[in-house]
DNA sequence: AATGTCAACTCGGAGT
DNA sequence: ACTCCGAGTTGACATT
């Protein structure tokens, strides 16, 4: 007995959840709750560590697929973006912010960036939004910095995202300058916060089918259990089946009753086999 | 210093 | 061709 036994059993555990397609649509569903929607398809297995999630972790990529180094490297030699105006609204933002274009120029093959910078509303709205110089106290240009969201925008975003997990383009419009960023920081933030949620809701499927594999591991440890009590019973009544065929009846030498005929394809005969019917010291066990 | 978080990025696939 | 989104990655900053 043991998990090796379970093992022996091929006991698999594969759930599809396929409630949530696979390929969702234009506009997939709102993941509202995290109430088991079991989108990610998790494979659980009892040999070796029960639980495999089908998403891969980051290592499996040491590849990176694009070129984003190289691109940031050329685009660093390319011209400065203008520096903006100073943050006036400096208190909605918790830290110094780089010029947001200045970050999306950071690759040369800006299309999708700047697709967002079309309208003559969303430059304005750029205008407004978070930034400082491209220039730090150190005099470094245009370096990375990193955007925090102060709580007010995190908060408006989630109060956002529990209504809608996807925004439509006026509603990022809106969003954009409700919190005064790009609609492009809005796009982002929701994309990840999506991935944010998909990720937990993978780690909850994981507990869950971790807990399955746990209950139908120790089923399977009790029905085998109860299966080898009852062949252990079998045995110990196989005497009084042995010869229970009334086409070959033979009768106990000791009380002259009947017993079966021991045909090993009747399925419901059970062989009689003399290492367990001692006939010189037990003629008469079965009765 | 190591690790975690997260905004912003690239790329590729899918829909229109 | 364009747009959107998911997956994976990067790097700045925060936390331990």
């Amino acid at each position: 007995m043991g998990l090796d036994d379970t093992c022996n059993t091929c006991l698999v555990l594969g759930l599809g959840f396929s409630s949530t397609p696979e390929t969702p649509p234009k506009k997939p569903p709102v993941m509202a709750a995290p109430a088991m929607s079991f989108e990610p398809f998790l494979t659980l297995g009892l040999s070796g560590e029960s639980c495999r999630v089908t998403v891969t972790k980051k290592a499996d990529h040491a590849v990176n697929k694009g070129g984003y180094l190289c691109h940031r490297l050329h685009h660093e030699h390319e011209e400065l973006p203008t520096s903006a105006a100073a943050a006036t609204a400096g208190d909605l933002y918790r830290q110094a912010s780089p010029d947001p274009s200045a970050v999306s120029s950071f690759s040369s093959g800006r299309i999708k960036r700047e697709r967002d910078l079309l309208s003559s509303e969303e430059v304005e709205v750029e205008k407004n939004s978070c930034r400082v110089s491209d220039e730090d106290e150190d005099g470094a240009i245009n370096a990375r910095k990193k955007l925090r969201l102060t709580k007010e925008q995190s908060a408006l975003l989630e109060e956002s995202f529990k209504q809608h997990s996807t925004l439509n383009p006026n509603q990022k419009q809106a969003l954009a300058r409700e919190l005064n960023l790009k609609p492009r920081q809005v796009e982002v933030w929701f994309q990840n916060r999506r991935a944010r949620t998909k990720l937990k809701q993978t780690e909850v499927d994981c507990e869950f089918l971790k807990r399955c594999c746990e209950t139908l591991t120790n089923e399977n440890r009790r029905l085998q259990k109860e299966l080898q009590e009852l062949k252990a019973l079998k045995m110990a009544a196989q005497p009084f089946y042995a010869n229970r065929s009334a086409a070959t009846l033979t009768v106990c030498p000791s009380c002259e009753r009947t017993g079966g005929d021991g045909n090993p394809k009747n399925p419901f005969s059970i062989p009689s086999k003399p290492r367990f019917y001692n006939h010189v010291t037990n003629p008469s066990a079965a009765c």
